[in-house]
DNA sequence: GCAAGAACGTCAGGTACCTGTCAACTGTCG
DNA sequence: CGACAGTTGACAGGTACCTGACGTTCTTGC
Protein backbone atom coordinates (compact mmCIF):
# COMPACT_ATOMS: atom_id res chain seq x y z
CA UNK A 1 0.00 0.00 0.00
CA UNK A 2 2.05 2.51 1.03
CA UNK A 3 5.29 3.71 -0.12
CA UNK A 4 7.45 2.65 3.05
CA UNK A 5 5.75 -1.13 2.66
CA UNK A 6 7.12 -1.11 -0.95
CA UNK A 7 9.90 -1.67 0.72
CA UNK A 8 9.94 -5.20 1.97
CA UNK A 9 13.17 -4.62 4.40
CA UNK A 10 10.89 -2.75 6.35
CA UNK A 11 7.85 -5.28 6.50
CA UNK A 12 10.25 -7.51 7.56
CA UNK A 13 11.55 -5.32 10.17
CA UNK A 14 7.60 -4.87 11.46
CA UNK A 15 7.05 -8.60 11.25
CA UNK A 16 10.08 -8.77 13.44
CA UNK A 17 9.77 -6.69 16.11
CA UNK A 18 5.87 -7.66 16.09
CA UNK A 19 6.73 -11.39 16.81
CA UNK A 20 9.75 -11.00 18.70
CA UNK A 21 7.19 -8.64 21.09
CA UNK A 22 4.47 -11.61 20.61
CA UNK A 23 7.12 -13.86 21.74
CA UNK A 24 8.82 -12.13 24.87
CA UNK A 25 5.01 -11.97 25.99
CA UNK A 26 4.31 -15.15 25.83
CA UNK A 27 8.11 -16.58 27.49
CA UNK A 28 7.93 -13.58 30.53
CA UNK A 29 5.61 -16.61 32.72
CA UNK A 30 9.06 -19.13 32.07
CA UNK A 31 11.50 -15.95 32.99
CA UNK A 32 13.52 -16.36 29.60
CA UNK A 33 14.22 -13.82 26.82
CA UNK A 34 13.50 -14.08 23.32
CA UNK A 35 17.51 -14.30 22.95
CA UNK A 36 18.24 -17.16 25.94
CA UNK A 37 15.18 -19.06 24.64
CA UNK A 38 16.86 -19.14 20.98
CA UNK A 39 19.81 -20.20 22.88
CA UNK A 40 18.60 -23.23 24.89
CA UNK A 41 16.60 -24.24 21.89
CA UNK A 42 20.17 -24.18 19.84
CA UNK A 43 22.09 -25.80 22.78
CA UNK A 44 18.96 -28.90 22.87
CA UNK A 45 19.97 -29.69 19.07
CA UNK A 46 23.80 -29.39 19.48
CA UNK A 47 24.82 -29.98 23.07
CA UNK A 48 28.81 -29.04 23.95
CA UNK A 49 28.52 -26.03 21.64
CA UNK A 50 31.50 -23.06 22.22
CA UNK A 51 30.00 -19.80 23.26
CA UNK A 52 31.52 -18.61 19.78
CA UNK A 53 29.71 -20.97 18.37
CA UNK A 54 26.09 -19.92 19.86
CA UNK A 55 27.43 -16.27 18.72
CA UNK A 56 27.57 -17.42 14.86
CA UNK A 57 23.92 -19.09 15.37
CA UNK A 58 21.82 -16.56 16.61
CA UNK A 59 23.89 -14.15 14.68
CA UNK A 60 25.31 -11.88 17.44
CA UNK A 61 28.74 -10.93 18.84
CA UNK A 62 30.45 -13.40 20.83
CA UNK A 63 30.51 -11.16 24.11
CA UNK A 64 26.69 -10.35 23.97
CA UNK A 65 26.39 -14.39 22.89
CA UNK A 66 29.26 -14.72 26.64
CA UNK A 67 26.71 -11.90 28.54
CA UNK A 68 23.10 -14.21 28.11
CA UNK A 69 24.84 -17.06 28.84
CA UNK A 70 25.95 -16.04 31.90
CA UNK A 71 22.50 -15.04 32.64
CA UNK A 72 21.50 -18.66 31.89
CA UNK A 73 24.23 -20.06 33.95
CA UNK A 74 23.84 -18.00 36.76
CA UNK A 75 20.16 -18.82 36.43
CA UNK A 76 21.52 -22.81 36.97
CA UNK A 77 19.75 -23.33 33.77
CA UNK A 78 23.00 -23.75 31.31
CA UNK A 79 26.50 -25.54 32.36
CA UNK A 80 29.78 -24.24 31.17
CA UNK A 81 32.42 -27.26 31.36
CA UNK A 82 36.39 -26.87 30.10
CA UNK A 83 36.66 -28.10 26.63
CA UNK A 84 38.28 -31.88 26.64
CA UNK A 85 41.06 -30.97 24.05
CA UNK A 86 40.99 -27.46 23.34
CA UNK A 87 42.00 -25.73 26.55
CA UNK A 88 40.72 -22.20 25.29
CA UNK A 89 37.21 -22.59 24.64
CA UNK A 90 34.59 -24.49 26.55
CA UNK A 91 31.76 -26.66 26.11
CA UNK A 92 28.44 -25.43 27.37
CA UNK A 93 25.97 -27.87 28.16
CA UNK A 94 21.67 -27.50 29.83
CA UNK A 95 21.15 -28.68 32.27
CA UNK A 96 18.31 -30.90 33.81
CA UNK A 97 16.61 -28.17 35.29
CA UNK A 98 17.24 -25.94 31.63
CA UNK A 99 16.31 -28.57 29.61
CA UNK A 100 13.23 -28.34 31.47
CA UNK A 101 12.11 -24.75 30.90
CA UNK A 102 12.45 -25.33 27.60
CA UNK A 103 10.36 -28.10 27.25
CA UNK A 104 7.92 -25.68 28.90
CA UNK A 105 8.17 -22.81 26.88
CA UNK A 106 8.65 -24.58 24.09
CA UNK A 107 4.83 -25.22 23.55
CA UNK A 108 4.05 -21.86 24.30
CA UNK A 109 6.17 -20.45 21.95
CA UNK A 110 4.81 -22.65 18.71
CA UNK A 111 1.51 -22.22 19.95
CA UNK A 112 1.64 -18.82 19.19
CA UNK A 113 3.32 -19.20 16.16
CA UNK A 114 1.23 -21.64 15.10
CA UNK A 115 -1.94 -19.56 15.88
CA UNK A 116 -0.71 -16.76 13.79
CA UNK A 117 0.03 -18.49 10.67
CA UNK A 118 -3.42 -19.90 10.84
CA UNK A 119 -5.14 -20.05 7.35
CA UNK A 120 -2.23 -20.42 5.43
CA UNK A 121 -1.63 -23.29 3.62
CA UNK A 122 1.61 -25.76 3.74
CA UNK A 123 2.98 -24.91 0.73
CA UNK A 124 2.02 -20.83 1.57
CA UNK A 125 4.36 -21.31 4.55
CA UNK A 126 6.98 -23.00 1.94
CA UNK A 127 6.78 -20.10 -0.04
CA UNK A 128 7.53 -18.11 2.71
CA UNK A 129 10.26 -20.09 4.06
CA UNK A 130 11.77 -20.45 1.47
CA UNK A 131 12.18 -16.42 1.09
CA UNK A 132 12.95 -15.95 4.08
CA UNK A 133 15.97 -18.47 3.61
CA UNK A 134 17.11 -16.26 0.83
CA UNK A 135 16.93 -13.29 2.58
CA UNK A 136 18.37 -14.36 5.29
CA UNK A 137 21.69 -15.57 3.16
CA UNK A 138 21.75 -11.99 1.09
CA UNK A 139 24.33 -11.04 3.67
CA UNK A 140 26.40 -14.07 2.70
CA UNK A 141 25.94 -13.25 -1.11
CA UNK A 142 27.61 -9.77 -0.91
CA UNK A 143 30.96 -11.91 -0.57
CA UNK A 144 30.10 -13.70 -3.90
CA UNK A 145 28.79 -10.53 -5.83
CA UNK A 146 31.93 -8.86 -4.49
CA UNK A 147 34.08 -11.48 -5.60
CA UNK A 148 32.17 -10.99 -9.38
CA UNK A 149 33.45 -7.35 -9.51
CA UNK B 1 15.64 -27.99 8.86
CA UNK B 2 17.06 -27.47 12.16
CA UNK B 3 15.14 -27.05 14.99
CA UNK B 4 16.29 -23.33 15.62
CA UNK B 5 14.50 -22.78 12.42
CA UNK B 6 11.33 -24.26 12.89
CA UNK B 7 10.76 -21.35 14.58
CA UNK B 8 9.84 -18.94 12.03
CA UNK B 9 10.16 -16.29 14.54
CA UNK B 10 14.53 -16.49 14.11
CA UNK B 11 13.79 -17.46 10.28
CA UNK B 12 12.36 -13.75 10.60
CA UNK B 13 15.34 -12.32 12.50
CA UNK B 14 17.89 -13.40 10.31
CA UNK B 15 16.00 -12.21 7.49
CA UNK B 16 15.85 -8.81 8.50
CA UNK B 17 19.46 -8.59 9.72
CA UNK B 18 20.39 -10.06 7.03
CA UNK B 19 18.54 -7.62 4.73
CA UNK B 20 19.24 -4.72 7.40
CA UNK B 21 22.98 -5.28 6.74
CA UNK B 22 22.66 -5.57 2.56
CA UNK B 23 20.47 -2.36 2.30
CA UNK B 24 23.27 -0.37 5.11
CA UNK B 25 25.73 -1.41 2.60
CA UNK B 26 24.30 0.12 -0.47
CA UNK B 27 23.03 2.96 1.72
CA UNK B 28 26.70 4.00 2.79
CA UNK B 29 27.39 5.83 -0.52
CA UNK B 30 24.28 7.86 0.25
CA UNK B 31 25.51 8.59 3.48
CA UNK B 32 21.91 7.42 4.99
CA UNK B 33 21.64 4.58 7.72
CA UNK B 34 18.31 2.45 7.07
CA UNK B 35 16.42 4.11 9.88
CA UNK B 36 17.39 7.33 7.92
CA UNK B 37 16.43 6.03 4.60
CA UNK B 38 12.84 4.65 5.96
CA UNK B 39 11.73 8.33 7.11
CA UNK B 40 12.51 10.10 4.27
CA UNK B 41 10.70 7.23 2.67
CA UNK B 42 8.02 8.41 5.27
CA UNK B 43 8.51 12.00 4.54
CA UNK B 44 7.82 12.12 0.98
CA UNK B 45 4.73 10.19 1.15
CA UNK B 46 3.07 12.28 4.30
CA UNK B 47 4.89 15.54 4.32
CA UNK B 48 4.42 17.48 7.63
CA UNK B 49 3.99 14.85 10.47
CA UNK B 50 5.26 15.24 13.60
CA UNK B 51 8.04 13.76 15.38
CA UNK B 52 5.52 11.60 17.49
CA UNK B 53 4.04 10.46 14.26
CA UNK B 54 7.42 9.06 12.64
CA UNK B 55 8.03 7.03 15.70
CA UNK B 56 4.86 5.36 15.27
CA UNK B 57 5.00 4.86 11.76
CA UNK B 58 9.24 3.56 12.12
CA UNK B 59 8.09 1.96 15.56
CA UNK B 60 10.42 3.85 17.32
CA UNK B 61 10.38 5.57 20.84
CA UNK B 62 9.93 8.97 19.98
CA UNK B 63 13.53 9.83 21.72
CA UNK B 64 15.51 7.50 18.89
CA UNK B 65 13.62 9.02 16.39
CA UNK B 66 13.92 13.15 17.49
CA UNK B 67 17.61 11.97 17.89
CA UNK B 68 17.51 10.21 14.15
CA UNK B 69 15.84 13.74 12.61
CA UNK B 70 18.19 15.76 14.52
CA UNK B 71 21.02 13.96 11.68
CA UNK B 72 18.96 14.40 9.44
CA UNK B 73 18.37 17.95 10.13
CA UNK B 74 22.11 18.81 10.68
CA UNK B 75 22.91 17.04 7.35
CA UNK B 76 20.81 19.41 5.90
CA UNK B 77 17.90 16.60 4.60
CA UNK B 78 15.04 17.38 6.87
CA UNK B 79 13.67 20.59 8.10
CA UNK B 80 11.35 21.63 11.09
CA UNK B 81 8.73 23.85 11.35
CA UNK B 82 6.62 25.30 13.66
CA UNK B 83 3.23 23.27 13.37
CA UNK B 84 0.32 26.43 12.23
CA UNK B 85 -1.67 25.35 15.20
CA UNK B 86 -0.66 23.01 17.13
CA UNK B 87 1.88 25.22 19.56
CA UNK B 88 3.89 22.10 21.32
CA UNK B 89 4.14 19.66 17.70
CA UNK B 90 6.55 20.86 14.95
CA UNK B 91 5.97 19.48 11.25
CA UNK B 92 8.90 17.92 9.74
CA UNK B 93 9.44 18.37 5.43
CA UNK B 94 12.20 17.34 3.23
CA UNK B 95 14.26 19.65 1.87
CA UNK B 96 15.24 19.91 -1.34
CA UNK B 97 18.54 18.39 -1.08
CA UNK B 98 16.49 15.37 1.02
CA UNK B 99 14.33 15.01 -1.84
CA UNK B 100 17.31 14.67 -3.87
CA UNK B 101 19.01 12.07 -1.84
CA UNK B 102 16.71 10.13 -0.86
CA UNK B 103 15.60 9.98 -5.02
CA UNK B 104 19.14 9.04 -5.32
CA UNK B 105 18.96 6.39 -2.76
CA UNK B 106 15.86 4.79 -3.79
CA UNK B 107 16.93 3.43 -7.40
CA UNK B 108 19.74 1.26 -5.32
CA UNK B 109 17.91 -0.11 -2.65
CA UNK B 110 15.31 -1.18 -4.52
CA UNK B 111 17.23 -2.78 -7.11
CA UNK B 112 18.86 -5.11 -4.31
CA UNK B 113 15.82 -6.01 -3.01
CA UNK B 114 14.63 -7.05 -6.56
CA UNK B 115 17.78 -8.98 -7.03
CA UNK B 116 17.11 -11.17 -3.88
CA UNK B 117 13.71 -11.68 -4.73
CA UNK B 118 14.46 -12.46 -8.37
CA UNK B 119 13.04 -16.04 -9.21
CA UNK B 120 10.09 -15.78 -6.92
CA UNK B 121 6.58 -15.59 -8.76
CA UNK B 122 4.35 -12.21 -8.17
CA UNK B 123 1.62 -14.40 -6.65
CA UNK B 124 4.52 -16.06 -4.13
CA UNK B 125 5.65 -12.34 -3.21
CA UNK B 126 1.86 -11.77 -2.61
CA UNK B 127 1.88 -14.53 -0.41
CA UNK B 128 4.87 -13.49 1.18
CA UNK B 129 3.97 -9.89 1.57
CA UNK B 130 0.31 -11.32 3.23
CA UNK B 131 2.04 -13.60 5.64
CA UNK B 132 4.72 -10.56 6.98
CA UNK B 133 1.50 -8.28 7.08
CA UNK B 134 -0.16 -10.81 9.42
CA UNK B 135 2.84 -11.25 11.31
CA UNK B 136 3.40 -7.39 11.90
CA UNK B 137 -0.18 -6.99 12.86
CA UNK B 138 0.57 -9.34 15.67
CA UNK B 139 1.63 -7.47 18.33
CA UNK B 140 -1.85 -5.37 17.46
CA UNK B 141 -3.72 -8.62 17.75
CA UNK B 142 -2.58 -9.41 21.68
CA UNK B 143 -4.69 -6.47 22.89
CA UNK B 144 -7.74 -8.44 20.78
CA UNK B 145 -6.41 -11.67 22.82
CA UNK B 146 -6.39 -10.24 26.18
CA UNK B 147 -9.70 -8.90 26.06
CA UNK B 148 -11.12 -12.31 24.83
CA UNK B 149 -10.15 -13.58 28.18
C1' DG C 1 -15.37 27.82 30.90
C1' DC C 2 -12.82 24.76 33.11
C1' DA C 3 -10.88 20.73 35.26
C1' DA C 4 -9.12 15.94 33.81
C1' DG C 5 -6.89 13.40 30.62
C1' DA C 6 -3.94 12.70 26.69
C1' DA C 7 -0.25 13.99 23.55
C1' DC C 8 3.80 16.71 22.21
C1' DG C 9 8.94 17.42 22.48
C1' DT C 10 12.67 16.90 25.59
C1' DC C 11 15.86 15.60 29.53
C1' DA C 12 18.05 12.03 32.45
C1' DG C 13 19.25 7.32 33.35
C1' DG C 14 19.71 2.56 32.20
C1' DT C 15 20.19 -1.52 29.18
C1' DA C 16 21.62 -4.17 25.43
C1' DC C 17 24.42 -4.54 21.84
C1' DC C 18 28.63 -3.86 19.13
C1' DT C 19 33.65 -2.86 17.93
C1' DG C 20 38.46 -3.12 19.16
C1' DT C 21 41.72 -5.24 21.72
C1' DC C 22 44.28 -8.58 24.40
C1' DA C 23 46.66 -13.05 26.08
C1' DA C 24 46.21 -17.86 25.59
C1' DC C 25 45.84 -21.56 22.61
C1' DT C 26 45.37 -24.41 18.18
C1' DG C 27 46.40 -25.85 13.57
C1' DT C 28 49.35 -25.40 9.48
C1' DC C 29 53.28 -24.96 6.56
C1' DG C 30 58.05 -24.47 5.61
C1' DC D 1 60.70 -28.07 15.37
C1' DG D 2 59.19 -23.23 15.04
C1' DA D 3 57.12 -19.18 12.99
C1' DC D 4 52.63 -17.59 11.75
C1' DA D 5 47.78 -17.00 10.87
C1' DG D 6 43.35 -17.99 12.93
C1' DT D 7 40.33 -18.86 16.98
C1' DT D 8 38.55 -18.56 21.79
C1' DG D 9 37.04 -16.22 25.84
C1' DA D 10 37.42 -12.01 28.23
C1' DC D 11 38.17 -6.88 28.98
C1' DA D 12 37.29 -1.90 28.06
C1' DG D 13 34.90 1.76 25.53
C1' DG D 14 31.34 3.50 22.63
C1' DT D 15 26.78 3.65 20.35
C1' DA D 16 22.04 3.08 19.75
C1' DC D 17 18.00 2.33 21.70
C1' DC D 18 14.53 2.30 25.34
C1' DT D 19 11.95 3.57 29.73
C1' DG D 20 10.39 7.04 32.92
C1' DA D 21 9.60 11.52 33.97
C1' DC D 22 8.90 16.64 33.30
C1' DG D 23 6.55 21.09 31.60
C1' DT D 24 3.72 22.64 27.97
C1' DT D 25 -0.10 22.42 25.09
C1' DC D 26 -4.32 20.43 23.06
C1' DT D 27 -8.73 18.00 23.73
C1' DT D 28 -12.65 16.22 25.99
C1' DG D 29 -16.68 16.13 29.36
C1' DC D 30 -19.15 18.39 32.64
Amino acid sequence: MSTEEACSTFLVRHAWLSLRGVVAEALVEHDLSVAQFASLLLLRESPGMSVADVARKVSTARQSANEMLGGLERAGLVERRQHPTDRRSQQIFLTPTGSARLEAALPTVQAVEDRLSAGFTESDLAVVSAWLHRMAGASAGINEEISTL
